[in-house]
DNA sequence: CTTGACCTTGGACCCGGCACCAAGGTTTAC
DNA sequence: GTAAACCTTGGTGCCGGGTCCAAGGTCAAG
């Protein structure tokens, strides 16, 4: 409430949380922040409040959460709220998609892994890349 | 060597290979393809080895391949010789991209879990993201 | 008072891999 | 012969999350 001038300009506030001020105001301009007050001179000028919001999109971020899912959230936690539910809701969905992205990766690594065997063994013409070698010479393949 | 006129026009070979003319195009742009022959109003004609080309370039996109990395991999096939070696290399290099993405995922994904835990159990202040619950209500966290 | 470090703005640019567009020429099927 | 379905080119747009830039105003230390 006391709008006490806690007065963090842009570059400080982006200090202390650890983010470029490009970052800042580049939350700025999609929503997640509301305009700052300003300085005389037109310079942004935060409060306390700047600090804890700034902090909040940068923990979400190192969650793994997007900025516009951290849109959702600020909206709630901004009507006085805990944003648990929607939040919950995130949560789900991200780790799902995690699980799945982790998934798709383990499996083209087992891929590339018995690729790499094959290449190394001088067995390459079965793995994906049927055609490793040009097709001209692809009949006694010594490889490697 | 005989200009067999295998006679595939861009539309053709994209859909005998599984992609889109418009990414055949964007393979030749950013270098991966030879200029293939013209037609005599100037349309692109591919031989088989067009077919085998583009086959080979999406064989190891599908392996999580880079274009830039396929281009390495084509200009030593485009020798004669096979593209083992640097093959070798791009796969371990890209197997130790894979592995640590999955590593990087995984702890992000043990995060999110927990977190979920802590918020479906009501306790929302200890996990990443302090302050989930805007500042004011911070006291007597009544959360969910 | 000067120097240098900060701040302002809007916009362009980056990564990767295309997708989509317009405006026009060509080929093919009926 | 004509309409549909193809092809050509160069260009812009998209996703996400910013970074970098120029040109100029402001503020603090010495």
């Amino acid at each position: 409430m006391t709008a006490t001038i806690g007065s963090w300009t842009v570059g400080r506030l982006a200090e202390e949380v650890g983010v470029s001020s490009d970052a800042l105001r580049h939350w700025e301009r999609e929503g997640l922040f509301p305009a700052p007050e300003r300085s005389p001179a037109g310079y942004r000028r935060y409060g306390p409040e700047g600090l804890d919001r700034a902090r909040f999109i940068r923990d979400c971020q190192r969650a793994g959460l997007r900025l516009a899912d951290i849109g959702d959230l600020l909206a709630v936690r901004d009507t006085g709220t805990c944003p648990c539910e929607p939040a919950e809701q995130h949560l789900e969905r991200r780790i799902g998609e995690l699980t799945a992205e982790i998934a798709r990766l383990e499996g083209l690594r087992t891929q590339l892994t018995s690729m790499l065997g094959a290449v190394e063994a001088g067995t390459c013409d079965p793995p994906l890349p049927q055609n490793w070698c040009p097709p001209k010479a692809a009949v006694g393949g010594e490889c490697k």
